[in-house]
DNA sequence: CGGCATCCATTTTGATACTG
DNA sequence: CAGTATCAAAATGGATGCCG
């Protein structure tokens, strides 16, 4: 363990640090906010327990996680990203793009999917000219998982769990949003067909599905 | 070989494709140009010849790299990206970013350094405000090798080789690359201190030193 | 639940020797 | 120079058992 490149260059060394198979997905899991071992071990199906540990130490001892105690009345240990690792979303939502272009099509014959993927998919697709002058909370309820989106002076957060006090709410479930990651539909469309149910100020809805570049699909040649 | 993450996710359906060891490096080289087997060989050390025949087939296979053949005099077989490949250049570009603020400090005992490496990190570093309105090529020359970087339309092209016309041309050393990837210079001080030789159209010169924002290096906490 | 340790089968990698 | 072939070392995946 603790291979290095030993090269005196920006990409090498990052890639030293969160190169390793699973490092990047488990700071994927932590760009939506602290998670617990259990989480990911929820979340990343392959990664057993020993790996995680070690990955989790590894990225601790380095600087890019934090280990902490989740407030009242959980308690319970988890894990969060330190302003290091938070910095690494612009690189990963990067990869993400990338993906949507160039990866992504059909679902395949055993993939796992998970509704935070897509959160952190509409992220990577946020459009900060489209959001100028808007300050919005959105929250996404989506087969028991919550999440919530704050946008505001052309930026967006996207975190697990429920929103402080949400302009509009959208609740839908894990198939539109696997439609909507495969490019067969949009949030706009699923709202519309009643595949997505969405409630509170109609203005920021509006604003809301228009917020979101999604790349169209391409075949590699 | 082979192996997936199987997940419906952007994120991991990139990193199934170059998320293994090496091949993002191999992906950083050609983002200057195409390379031939040897130039992979001199520049990653530590690759070896079976594995980088493997991850060049993948690449291939896979529709990032095409393997071409370079034009007379030379005649001898290479690798250039796709489309599909060169538009991996803002994820690399993202982590070379995270890695000029969080990773790299000094260079260590042993590490290796290619001008190519520093090149591509001007490319990062690239403000597309400062050289708005500006169309310009420069040349740059360090140790045997050439660089030239191509600035139209707020846009920065950086690859390998010489420049067609330059309107300024900058020759230094490996040396003064190192202090700039290491923060203890930039390339407007390097020029006035005369480590770096500029010659060409002065208004292209000024407007190249302000070109670039390099990224203050924080410790990881 | 949270997490570490251990054992073992399989893959991946690194290094080198070898060939057209 | 452009790769193949080969083999030893390391990393991974999966299971299981343990302990607080």
């Amino acid at each position: 363990m603790d291979r290095t490149y030993n090269q005196f260059c920006a990409t090498a060394r990052t890639l030293d640090l969160v190169g390793e198979r699973w490092t990047l997905l488990i700071v994927r899991e932590l760009l939506t906010g602290p998670k617990r071992f259990s989480d990911f071990q929820n979340s990343l199906r392959g990664l057993g327990t020993g790996l995680l540990a070690a990955r989790l130490k590894h990225l601790e001892r380095e600087g890019l996680v934090r280990k902490i105690t989740l407030p009242a009345p959980a308690r319970t240990p988890a894990y969060a990203l330190t302003q290091a690792g938070t910095e690494l979303a612009p690189a990963v939502l990067a990869l993400a793009r990338w993906g949507m272009k160039w990866a992504m099509g059909e679902r395949r014959e055993g993939e796992a999917f998970h509704g935070g993927w897509a959160v952190l998919g509409l992220r990577a697709c946020f459009d900060p000219e489209s959001a100028e002058g808007l300050r919005a909370m959105y929250e996404f309820r989506v087969s028991d998982e919550v999440f919530h989106a704050i946008v505001e002076n052309g930026t967006i957060e996207t975190m697990h769990g429920p929103a402080q006090r949400p302009d509009a709410v959208i609740e839908t479930d894990d198939e539109v949003l696997v439609d909507m990651a495969a490019g067969r539909t949009t949030l706009a469309a699923a709202i519309r067909e009643h595949r997505a149910q969405a409630t509170g100020d109609p203005d920021a809805l509006v604003r809301l599905v228009g917020m979101f570049r999604i790349p169209q699909p391409q075949a590699r040649k």
